[in-house]
RNA sequence: GGAGAAUUGUCCGAGUGGCUUAAGGAGCACGCUUGGAAAGCGUGUAUACGGGCAACCGUAUCGAGGGUUCGAAUCCCUCAUUCUCCUCCA
């Protein structure tokens, strides 16, 4: 969310930034036209709660010393009818400003290329060596099949497609990888690590701002108010929902592993083999609170630990800045780190890391004390550290050999028991 | 799942329709006192929204949302959470 006060004052700079977000400008001229309206009503409405508090003191008194107070009770009965009916109208306006408000994407930092997709992102760095083969190199799909390690029939038996079951080595390697990865987090990138809730109620997919908006991408349970969460993102970002922080406790990083689950609605046809786009993955996810004038250090930081898991694995990657057209709803500034597919020939995301300033902190309320006393919204980032299923895909396929075996990166094989190869 | 009790400010806690602008206490901050400290005394101590350059003023908030009433922490309804007992369960 916005803050309405600087919409307010800054209108016609708010509306030319959140254009380049491809957000219609109608909208904010309703928005602008709305919340003059509330404010008149607002004034309105608290002049008559004034007055009815002023007399209601007045009918006490009186019926205290005995006296008649009649007329002052037939008069408040109308003003209390009044208060109803402009308290009536406001409930529909602030639903109305809240409607469009909440539906309103972020603002672009100043430094994100402008345009209107992922063709005007702009990569920031490489890293590794993309391996040479000497062969035809397969897609992990393939070898993950033919090893055994990777069953998508029956993922799509037992559920439907875009499910997966991983057996033997390939589930201890999927284990290995988010454990190795919790374990540099907390030990060497100084997060706590939580076990959080998978499904979150309404109000925490709104504080994170995947609702209203993005209830289709989710899976939600029937009967309950509840949601699978699409990201670990969700429950980390609101364990302080409605707080308010100390200053000294600043930065807080948390981590986790939890599954993901996604409806894809949408994406028909896109991904629809391997581990790149399933129903559920795990994910470890990386959340901070910050200071704001401190958020976009620590979104550097953020992004530089999820680079060394990467760097740790030995995969080639790179780091691209996303344009203001292809950055999410919540975000101001994002990077994504995409790993080197052999197979496809191609670098696929593999984390997000991003700052969303206080836009979620406005949603959820989450807020810190200063040291004079103020109270001011936190900054919260969000990063992927990273996403477990795609990070074994790209081992597969970048540690694959002319037969077919897979070789085990070093810093995994002791969370392998001493497994150097899968064959 | 069934029965009962509870939810008040930073914390504890009083408060069954109007002299409650939430008593009292603790904590915290500042001041007085002191050689220094403790004790004592005094003052202050929430959040959101609206108005105002500001000082400040107003409105709302006693778990949440509705309702009754001129007026609700207080009465009524719905819901959430916590605790106790039963049931079930890993």
């Amino acid at each position: 969310m916005l803050d309405i006060k600087l919409i307010r004052t800054h209108f016609d700079e708010v509306k030319s930034k959140l254009e380049t977000r491809g957000v219609n400008g109608e909208e904010l001229d309703r928005l602008k036209e709305l919340d003059e309206n509330r404010r008149e009503l607002i004034q309105k409405s608290e002049q008559l709660k004034k007055e009815r508090n002023d007399v209601s003191d007045q009918i006490a008194q009186k019926k205290r010393n005995k006296e008649n107070a009649d007329d002052a009770i037939a008069s408040m009965k109308k003003v209390g009818s009044e208060i109803k009916a402009i308290d009536n109208q406001l409930e529909d306006i602030e639903e109305q400003v809240k409607g469009i408000a909440s539906g309103l994407p972020n603002l672009p930092h100043p430094s994100l290329p402008i345009g209107e997709d992922e063709e005007s992102n702009e990569e920031i760095r490489r890293w590794g060596e993309v391996p040479e083969f000497a062969f035809e190199p397969k897609p992990h799909w393939d070898l993950g099949t033919d090893l055994n390690i990777l069953d998508f029939e029956r993922g799509a038996k037992v559920a439907r497609s875009r499910f997966v079951y991983y057996r033997g080595l390939g589930a201890r390697l999927e284990r290995a990888i988010y454990n190795f990865m919790l374990d540099t987090h907390i030990s060497e990138h100084g997060y706590e690590e939580l076990i959080p809730p998978y499904l979150a109620n309404d109000e925490a997919l709104f504080g994170t701002g995947q609702f209203p908006k993005f209830k289709e991408d989710v899976f939600q349970v029937d009967g309950h108010p509840l949601t699978l969460i699409p990201t670990s993102e969700v429950p980390l970002t609101n364990f302080f929902k409605d707080e308010i922080l100390d200053e000294k406790d600043l930065p807080k990083y948390f981590t986790a592993l939890s599954p993901s689950f996604r409806s894809e609605a949408g994406s028909a046809g896109r991904d629809t083999r391997g581990l790149i786009r399933l129903h559920q993955f795990n994910k470890v996810e990386m959340v901070k609170f910050s200071k704001p004038e401190e958020s976009y250090d620590e979104l550097e930081k953020m992004t530089n630990n999820a680079e060394a898991i990467l760097q740790k694995l030995g995969l080639p990657y790179r780091v691209v800045l996303l344009s203001t057209g292809d950055t999410g709803f919540a975000a101001a500034k994002t990077y994504d780190l995409e790993v080197w597919i052999p197979a496809q020939n191609t670098y696929r995301e593999i984390s997000s890391c991003s700052n969303t300033e206080a836009f979620q902190a406005r949603r959820a309320m989450i807020r810190y004390r200063k040291e004079d006393g103020k109270i001011d919204y936190v900054h919260t980032l969000n990063g992927s550290g990273l996403a477990v299923g795609r990070t074994v895909a790209a081992i597969i396929e970048n540690y694959q050999q002319e037969d077919g075996s897979i070789k085990i990166p070093d810093v995994l094989v002791p969370y392998m028991g001493g497994v150097t190869e899968i064959r």
